[in-house]
RNA sequence: CGGGAUGUGGCGCAGCUUGGUAGCGCACCUGCUUUGGGAGCAGGGGGCCGCAGGUUCGAAUCCUGUCAUCCCGACCA
């Protein structure tokens, strides 16, 4: 393509409203324009990055005999009302009445439309296993749409529902879409981890992410990231809210001791315990009191260094579609007149009930709230003075340093990542919700097993962009650049430069080289800036050495550039595609 | 949804405190000179100053309301 007749809209400044790189440089480099918030026209370049992307999506998905198909975006809501999300999604759930005043949803996600179709179509054992996927937009009304593509209210997915007979095969399916996903984001050139995750709204027992690993250990703004924890010893890894570790023993030495009361003014912090009165935090029980669905007020035990991980929290309640810290005055009414800081599992006016980390049970001889305004008991043992709590479940965030869970060897560390790509293992949940059923070899009726894989494209673009920068501009890895190589005559007017351009962008274009030749009457230095921001792999310069023969060709995530003639620049490009190699990184085993 | 900020040609911003007929840089159009890292000179076009009320002889500027956008938090593929 000419530049002249391309839409490449590049900007010398960033956006006022753009904060993370990816967000700035695909709307400076003429890639992105805002349409409203977390709404966004995709210019043609980044409808050619979100082809490629999509194109070797389905390539791998394809080879795995997944099969592609379209459903609608605008559902209609007895779908979500049979499956029970209408309640449970919530407000990201955009929802519309047609003209007729029907309620309809716009799918964030397609699993209530997909189960419908195994409902009506699969009628035999004999049809299955079957994987069916889709790229499509969906949508999602975000509290708080930030850092561009990264959480838009309209996002382009892959997304793959498989249906099985048994756990079992699901299982295989299972590791079989994880090998794909592994070969997808090895072919867009980027690296990925596999981690554990909470599977969320989507429901199911198991499930993992793909991250994009970025930036390491450093305590950078946010963007879209997410902590990810992983072994130092094994292949363990997991998304914060599904990590889970083995906490270093507290100080339980020693006799136990009996309880005391003692006076602790205006420690309504662990810090303040800790600096102000000399107790250990490892060794004190943090009381908080979280409210359950707007309604039912829980009692959570943790050791005072640790932190609730309120994913963790939430799943371990039963029915809790949300929960939130209680208030100030909610906790005065419920302790009978505490505070915060003072708020303990003892003494209250009405039980509460409660729920404890497993990090409190080997606690000895420690301190506890008891309700009464700046006053602890101290030298508390379970049993001896409180009774040992019942419901005990992991629910704290894991520290790095903890000692890993798999491999009990390493230690966590974390590092952060963009979420790519996920895999869920939905058993039978939405069958189950939705009735939906096959005959068996006996012809008795059975739910399907159902697993579910997605793909954020549009996200992966931006995860690319992150990763592959510098402060010129985009670096995008061959296989998902928009073109591959642009072609600058230095200036337009001088013949020989121009001819010589010319002859080899004919010549690549033939050769099927997405190639754009920069035909633009501009100074040389605007050309380079706008190769460099928009990021094509490859650069040939016809200048100064045109009248020998001769075009520099420089690679984007290079410095050097070198001299070739014309009869060279093909296999030059042709070798490019080559040696350029998608990532080899081994396909993780499902853990 | 809580806290904070901002809305002025396509983009980035000044002007507002102290009301008086809207300005700068980039981009755009014309001409000339330039042509290897975002050129120079000359000329030119484009703005209901987010929107709606109010105060005033007069409002981008002051007041009220409203909408939008962004940041922090809560939430999150």
């Amino acid at each position: 393509m000419r530049m002249t007749q391309l839409l490449i809209p590049t900007l010398r400044e960033n956006p006022a409203d753009a904060e993370v790189v990816s967000h700035q440089l695909l709307v400076r480099a003429g890639y992105l324009r805002k349409v409203a918030s977390g709404l966004y026209n995709y210019l043609p370049l980044m409808q050619r990055v979100l082809k490629k992307i999509s194109q070797i999506v389905r390539d791998e998905m394809d080879a795995t005999g997944a099969q592609e198909l379209l459903m609608p975006i605008l559902q209609p809501a007895e779908l979500w009302k049979d499956s029970g999300r209408w309640e449970v999604y919530g407000k990201e759930l955009i929802r519309l009445k047609d003209r007729h005043e029907r309620d309809c949803v716009l799918g964030p996600t397609h699993e209530e439309v997909i189960t419908t179709i195994a409902k009506n179509e699969l009628a035999s054992y004999r049809q299955l296993p079957m994987n069916l996927y889709q790229i499509q937009n969906k949508y999602r009304d975000e509290t708080r749409p930030r850092f561009g593509l990264l959480r838009g209210r309209e996002f382009i997915m892959k997304d793959a529902y498989s249906f099985h007979t048994s756990q079992e095969d699901l299982e295989r399916e299972y590791q079989v879409m994880a090998d794909a996903y592994t070969r997808i984001f090895n072919r867009c050139g980027l690296e990925t981890r596999m981690v554990q995750s909470d599977s969320g709204a989507i429901g199911g027992n198991v499930s993992h992410e793909y991250m994009v690993l970025t930036r390491i250990g450093e305590d950078e703004q946010q963007s879209g990231e997410n902590d990810v924890y992983h072994c130092s010893n094994c292949d363990y890894a997991a998304n914060a809210n599904h990590a889970s570790s083995i906490l270093s023993p507290a100080n339980t030495t020693g006799d136990k001791s009996a309880a005391e009361v003692v006076d602790t003014p205006n420690a309504t912090s662990i810090e303040s315990l800790e600096n102000d009165f000399n107790i250990p935090a490892t060794i004190i029980l943090k009381s908080l009191i979280y409210i359950v669905n707007e309604d039912i007020p829980v009692m959570v035990l943790i050791r005072g260094d640790l932190a609730v991980e309120e994913t963790k929290l939430k799943n371990s309640i039963q029915d809790a579609l949300e929960i939130r810290l209680a208030t100030d005055e909610e906790i005065k009414d419920l302790t009978g007149g505490s505070a915060k800081g003072f708020v303990g599992p003892v003494e209250l006016p009405k039980p509460i009930d409660v729920i404890a980390d497993t990090s409190v049970l080997e606690l000895k001889n420690f301190a506890v709230a008891f309700n009464q305004v700046d006053k602890h008991l101290v030298g508390v043992n379970w049993d001896a003075d409180i009774s040992t709590p019942k419901n005990v479940t992991d629910i704290r965030l894991a520290q790095v340093g903890d000692t890993c869970s798999a491999c009990k060897q390493g230690t966590l560390e974390m590092t952060r990542g963009i979420e790519v790509g996920n895999i869920f293992q939905l058993d039978t949940k939405y069958s189950k919700m939705m009735n939906a059923t096959y005959a068996d070899e006996d012809g008795v009726e059975k739910h399907f097993v159902m697993g579910c894989y997605g793909i954020g494209i549009s996200r992966t673009a931006a995860a690319a962009v992150e990763r592959y920068h510098d402060d010129y501009g985009i670096i995008w890895p061959l296989a998902i650049a928009p073109y591959h190589v642009v072609v600058v005559p230095v200036n337009t007017e001088d013949e020989t430069q121009m001819t010589l351009a010319t002859q080899v962008y004919e010549q690549l274009q033939a050769a099927g080289v997405e190639i754009v030749i920069d035909d633009r009457d501009a100074r040389a230095g605007m050309k380079f800036k706008d190769a460099d921001l928009i990021g094509f792999p490859i650069r040939i310069t016809a200048g100064k050495k045109a009248g020998e023969g001769l075009l520099e060709v420089k690679m984007r995530d290079q410095k050097e550039s070198q001299d070739l003639t014309v009869e060279q620049i093909l296999p030059f490009v042709q070798q490019q595609f080559e040696t350029w190699k998608p990532l080899q990184q081994q396909p993780a085993a499902v853990g």
